[in-house]
DNA sequence: GGTCAAATGCCGGTGTACGC
DNA sequence: GCGTACACCGGCATTTGACC
């Protein structure tokens, strides 16, 4: 099998700038850098985990599964990595990202398992978007709030589908003009995105189009979980007003 | 031994008080 | 205004015990 595009073409440019970077982390605990390095080698962990899923032998588990556990492989060789020993990042890193998809991979083996991670990813993110579901909506809004349920949950299904990979079977699934049309849809709705506050937007992104969970974008943009969830809340406000701007008293899907 | 329901623990996300 | 800490919630998995 050939090396994923992302493997052969990742430079090794700016060697300088990425020593600042680990020294950033390592004196400091600089988030920046943290996040900065994160983004550096985000592509090459991506990229390992497509290497991963081509060879795979089942089609049970999705490659959002795959990117996550490379992901969460990758933050931990972050963490562990120490520049001084000599060793470049990437010969550091590539075993343990492979071991965490493949160690992952092993927990998911049972079917059942499968199915509730599955379940468990798909009901978070509705429940992530029902207007957080506890802030005491008058009942005489139900409409209104039927209506921005409608947006979020449609926002949370495009957001899945403007995913960086898009397996041939989810492409397949759609075909003349609504494929067109909802690619359209995906397009502006990921650039809505792009045009949040840069905290937002990231949180939006690390989320949907990476699969990681609130805990790991904490993580690596050094907040607690907890403010994780404010900004995603907020952000989500803000796409709704982006593709709902005249917030309609009624909608029609 | 197998099945089922209740109890329990864990996890991810939310809301809110509080500090800076 | 922004961020943190922490209590809380809901759902799921696992454990436990009663029942057949």
């Amino acid at each position: 099998m050939t090396a994923p595009p992302a493997l052969a073409a990742e430079d090794d440019a700016a060697p300088a700038a990425e020593a600042a970077l680990w020294a950033a982390l390592r004196r400091d605990g600089s988030t920046a850098a943290r996040e900065a390095l994160f983004l550096r080698y985000q592509p090459y962990a991506q990229a390992l985990a497509a290497r991963i899923y081509g060879g795979r032998h089942s089609r049970e588990v999705e490659f959002r599964d795959y990117q996550q556990l490379a992901y969460i492989g990758l933050l931990d060789s972050m963490d562990r990595y120490d520049p001084q020993q000599g060793a470049g990042f990437k010969t550091f890193c590539t075993p343990r990202i492979t071991g965490n998809v493949l160690d992952g991979l092993r927990q998911l083996s049972e079917a059942q398992e499968q199915i509730s991670l599955k379940r468990r990813l798909q009901r978070d993110r509705l429940s992530s978007l029902k207007d957080g579901g506890r802030d005491g909506k008058p009942a005489g809004r139900k409409l209104d709030a039927l209506s921005e349920l409608a947006v979020g949950l449609a926002i949370g299904h495009m957001l899945e589908g403007t995913g960086m990979y898009a397996d041939g079977e989810q492409a397949d699934r759609h075909d003349g003009y609504a494929a067109v049309a909802w690619q359209q849809t995906c397009r502006s709705l990921r650039q809505a995105v792009e045009r949040l506050p840069a905290d937002m937007g990231k949180v939006v992104s690390y989320h949907y189009f990476h699969s990681l969970p609130f805990e790991q974008i904490a993580g690596i943009l050094g907040l607690s979980k907890g403010r994780i969830s404010q900004i995603h809340r907020a952000a989500l406000t803000q796409l709704r007003e982006k593709i709902q701007p005249h917030s309609p008293s009624r909608t029609t899907t």
